[in-house]
DNA sequence: GCCCTTATGTCAACACCATTGACGCAATGT
DNA sequence: ACATTGCGTCAATGGTGTTGACATAAGGGC
């Protein structure tokens, strides 16, 4: 009935036939449950309703489409990643420690990540995530607009580097194989005729099948800090 | 007949019904149009075999699956970004300038990139690419190991960042406006009580709507500037 | 110039998918 | 006890990728 997410407090509470009682927090449970179970591809609306016990269009009672679902999901991956994170140390540790949270969250539940690192859920988990980071920012010493750039500059790296890694995770595993192999074998086989630098490197080139993470928070942090120590000096 | 890419030379070509004559090139062409002029919704393979005047079918024998057309597609635009590309001034300069390629690249076909861009395409336009990235890294005078290393984290963050804004881009208008907005309305809501440092900022929070890309590779860059210089010295 | 082989385009079918409108049961407030 | 209505169910629509069997025409050998 087109009629979308109940916004206010839900009232009749019906147990579908198979005897469960449906909930927003329950639906989300099971979809986070059945993307890391079996694949990303497991998650539609008719398998959910068939893990649920209910008829896969009472879905659209508690979620306006698939979309408003997916959000739901990815806020409370957000809020599991930074359930009770209290910053140590300076500031430049809190925003090491909040990246390899949120990049650890999104890692844990790859299917999801893959199609929701990228999205602004605009929900409460996200909120207080995004109030934590650029308090951080504000405590290096940069003022209010950089503070936000900067912010957003960091939390858009380390998702992209957690979407990067999950869509790799997220990949059948045939072709993850088949990704990974590639640097250890197309990559080799190309001769340095044409390939030059490839084939000078050759020895190091399974490196391109690892995570580049931690590389590459490092060199921003790093740079971060430089940028700080200009701000204030 | 899932016979899967014809690897050899392809010798007898029948023109389809409506009297084109397939071809791989033809094909990638057709998917990056259409993906282009109606959303990425519109890529699939009956719109494709209709927009190619061939039943959806005949796609198989051009290609194993949905997958392995979409990596082409990817080599083809990594093609495209790169073509001409011959770096100028220092090595840094030209790490700077193959992000913008490979980020402009992606951006101008946002639906593609946001399901491609983290892809090993394993095929000829990323070999080039990645043979001259690496080669930068060289001349800034990394050894081997950090050479790759400094690429891999390289091109990670720039797609990662390219995949971040192509999905934003390619979302539904109406879901784009709302995750836009998200940042000057829902964001701008939130009590001072409860998010004092989003209160703090209030003022500068649409900067988070505007792609971080510039402020990252400015970052990233600069923080490999100074490794460089260590390595050096 | 014919025939044989075979590459490749076409057809039909399968098993999925999201979404919606009508329906009716049962839980709730009176 | 009754009326209201939240919400679970049913059935249907129009999409998707993929496959196997089939037919046809192109090209090579003679």
């Amino acid at each position: 009935m087109t009629a979308g997410r109940v916004p206010v407090e839900r009232r009749r509470r019906r147990p579908t036939k198979a005897g469960t009682v449906l909930t927003e927090e329950l639906i989300v449970d099971c979809a986070l449950r059945l993307a890391g179970e079996h694949g990303a591809e497991a998650l539609s609306v008719r398998r959910l309703g068939a893990a649920l016990g209910c008829d896969p269009s009472a879905l659209y009672r508690y979620f306006h489409d698939t979309d408003d679902l997916l959000l739901a999901v990815a806020d409370r991956i957000i809020g599991e990643s930074m359930e009770g994170f209290v910053p140590e140390g300076d500031w430049l540790d809190g925003l090491r420690a909040m990246a390899r949270r949120v990049y650890a969250g999104y890692s844990r539940h790859p299917r999801i990540a893959a199609l929701a690192a990228y999205r602004v859920t605009r929900r409460p988990h996200e909120f207080r995530a995004v109030d934590t980071g650029i308090g951080l920012m504000l405590e290096g010493g940069f003022d209010e607009a950089d503070a936000v750039r900067n912010y957003a500059a960091f939390i858009d790296t380390v998702l992209g580097h957690a979407a990067l890694d999950a869509a790799h995770l997220a990949l059948a595993p045939e072709r993850r194989g088949a990704d990974t192999r590639a640097w250890a074998d197309a990559y080799q086989a190309l001769p340095s005729a044409t390939h030059p630098r490839l084939a000078q490197v050759r020895g190091q080139l399974p490196l391109m099948g690892e995570s580049s993470f931690e590389t590459a928070l490092g060199l921003f942090l790093a740079a971060l800090e430089v940028r700080a120590a200009g701000a204030a000096g």
